[in-house]
RNA sequence: GCGGGCGUAGCUCAAUGGUAGAGCGUCAGCCUUCCAAGCUGAAUGUUGACGGUUCGAGUCCGUUCGCCCGCUCCA
């Protein structure tokens, strides 16, 4: 029988068996950081490993016919600035945040609204002087202020220009207001109008005007904070980055200021020409590349899923814009494939295409955004991203080809493309390649692996199970001396140097001769090894040993002789 | 960042304001011929950290750090 899994039991066996560390846990550890472990970091190998494999060294046979083309890359984590500010990292794509320097909330500028309510008797009280206009405000005007049209409402006021005025110098306002969190503003009316209803300081006619924050004017202070509903002590709308800063060099001034990357895509883009220029790659190709990357999110949560320091790997491929679709869809399906392959089998896997609402600022333009996404433990039953595969069109090349000032010197160059000369060969095209780029997370494939791998099984005596692929085990095989005497510990000492020197550069080999031969098992089966050869008396006398599958419990003989060829079959390899 | 919960050995957890413990794991030895067996022994804690109240704090109070859940955020 199989429980369902849980996020504690998993998080706990990663401790106990070295997968995965809070980092700088003797210190009282770091919110948003992790250490791997013995296990964690062989597993991690493995993925990027197996991943390097299938797409540059080993790549998959194209929607034509022949082997797409993929070179390495591996650039560095800090680059020129400038190189963030094309790429909009710096700069116009950061949303303009709002903070309250009270309760410390942070509030997206465009989804905060204020709202000014009052009863015109409030109005005319406080105000006298406005008490001439009372018998000019209309009906359509009242409604221009709650439907919210403030324009509107302006126009229609003209003739009463004062009441426009008292209320655009908002700052000098002195009856209540307040502000509520929405996607837009009819949502923000429909939230204001019972906390103004409700309030026991509206008598009479109510009004309700609504604004978004990001248009005001800064000394327009009074707008309360939606969370914490005290008033002025809402910053004025400015960028919130997620980069994390550094210095280069040793005075730390300003200008020294430089960013940890975070994502290693542009890293690839701004190596674009190199690459071209010195490694024969014909169009279309693709730059791999797998490395940390670094970003200071507002809350890291779930584990290793979203930390401030973590690991991709991202292909850009570069193709003509007429093929972009066929690229896109050739690298969707391959990459859902992938995952398959290494293990993630179960109906946890799924492929989503992207809402065009919810497409980022330069896939907008494209033919699309998928995601390979895993139910995780913590999302069940909704899914969480794995892997994002999207049609980046030009935007990037573009971007780096007008700041850095190459301008067409980054276009990429098809002989086959092209007019056709005189001499009967077409002439070439020259164009800014459309990118597509399958983007996973290196360290979100540990986490659903791991996820994928955690199995309990009651009926055992030890319940707890990794299931890893064999290919990404971080534990290959263990040989095992069925009792510590005998003669078995030498005939295991052997066969672990044969397996070291065959396999041990895919992972671990291990053995162990302490304790019940149930007790090693049980242990293989947390680290999630797939298999283990134990060395008997039979073995001594006819040369034959146990095989041990870590997932079934099953048995089987195999000669001695035979191991090595066995566990290279087993292992793919 | 806000709200709620939590923080004691490697793990899971005990301990009225009064001597910090158990189980499992780990390690050593014995035993052991296939699934966490048994026996003997050992190591492991500034009770997350700092401060306060108290004759006395794991326990009460404050601050801080970290983890979990919900908001928020995730370009």
């Amino acid at each position: 029988m199989t429980d369902a899994k849980s996020m504690e039991d998993l998080v706990s066996l990663c401790k106990r068996r070295g997968f995965v560390y809070p980092a700088s846990e003797i210190y009282g550890g770091l919110n948003g950081f992790w250490d791997y472990g013995p296990l964690g970091t062989q597993l991690k190998n493995n993925l990027r490993d197996a991943w390097w494999q299938d797409n540059v060294l080993c790549p998959p046979t194209g929607p034509d016919g022949e082997p797409v083309q993929i070179v390495g890359l591996d650039s560095s984590i800090i680059q020129n600035p400038k190189v963030w500010e094309a790429s909009g990292h710096v700069g116009g794509f950061n949303d303009p945040m709002i903070d309250c320097r009270e309760c410390k909330s942070r509030f997206r500028a465009d989804q905060v609204f204020g709202g000014a309510a009052w009863s015109t008797d409030l109005l005319f009280k406080k105000h006298p002087e406005l008490e001439p206009l009372r018998n000019e405000v209309s009906e359509a005007q009242l409604r221009a202020l709650v439907q919210p049209d403030f324009e509107e409402f302006k126009r229609l006021s003209a003739n009463i220009q004062p009441l426009v005025d008292f209320i655009e110098r908002g700052s000098r306002l002195d009856f209540p207001l307040v502000s509520v969190v929405a996607s837009n503003a009819e949502e923000a009316v429909a939230v204001a109008q019972p906390l103004v209803a409700a309030s026991k300081q509206f008598r009479g006619l109510q009004l309700t005007c609504v604004h978004s924050l990001e248009d005001w004017p800064d000394d327009w202070a009074p707008c309360p904070c939606p969370n914490c509903l005290r008033s002025g002590t809402l910053t004025s709308p400015r960028p919130f980055n997620l980069m994390f800063r550094t210095f280069i060099g040793a005075t730390a001034t300003e200008d020294d200021i430089a960013y940890l990357r975070p994502e290693t895509a542009q890293g690839i883009f701004i190596n674009f020409k190199n690459v071209m220029d010195t490694s024969r790659v014909k169009m279309p190709f693709g730059i791999a590349q797998v490395g940390k990357s670094f970003r200071n999110e507002v809350t890291p949560r779930n584990f290793i899923f979203r930390s401030r320091e973590f690991e991709q790997m991202e292909m850009e491929f570069f193709c003509h814009p007429d093929e972009a679709r066929k690229w896109f869809e050739f690298w969707r399906d391959q990459r859902m494939g992938w995952w398959k392959s290494i293990g993630l089998t179960g109906s946890d896997l799924q492929l989503r295409q992207h809402d065009s609402d919810e497409l980022s600022h330069y896939a907008k333009e494209g033919v699309g955004t998928a995601d390979v996404e895993y139910r995780y433990p913590f999302t069940s039953p909704d899914f969480g991203e794995l892997e994002g595969i999207a049609h980046r069109t030009d935007f990037d090349m573009r971007q780096h080809a007008e700041h850095s000032g190459l301008k067409d010197k980054l276009k990429a160059f098809d002989p086959s493309r092209g007019e056709i000369a005189k001499n009967g060969q077409p002439k070439g095209e020259r164009f800014f390649p459309h990118v597509i780029e399958p983007a996973a997370g290196l360290t979100r494939g540990v986490l659903a692996v791991l996820c994928e791998a955690y199995t309990r099984d009651d009926e055992r005596a030890s319940p707890e199970i990794m299931k890893f692929h064999p290919r990404l085990a971080p534990t290959k095989a263990a040989v095992f001396p069925l009792v510590n005497k005998d003669g078995m510990p030498e005939v295991a000492s052997k066969l672990v140097a044969e397996l070291r020197a065959k396999f041990g550069r895919f992972g671990m080999i291990e053995t162990d001769a302490k304790q019940s031969i149930g007790k090693r098992y049980a242990r293989m089966d947390e680290a999630g090894c797939p298999f283990c050869f134990t060395i008997d008396g039979e073995t001594l006398s006819d040369q034959t040993v146990t095989v041990r599958d870590r997932d079934t419990a099953g048995q089987e003989r195999i000669s001695l002789e035979r191991v090595a060829e066995y566990l290279g079959q087993k292992l793919g390899l």
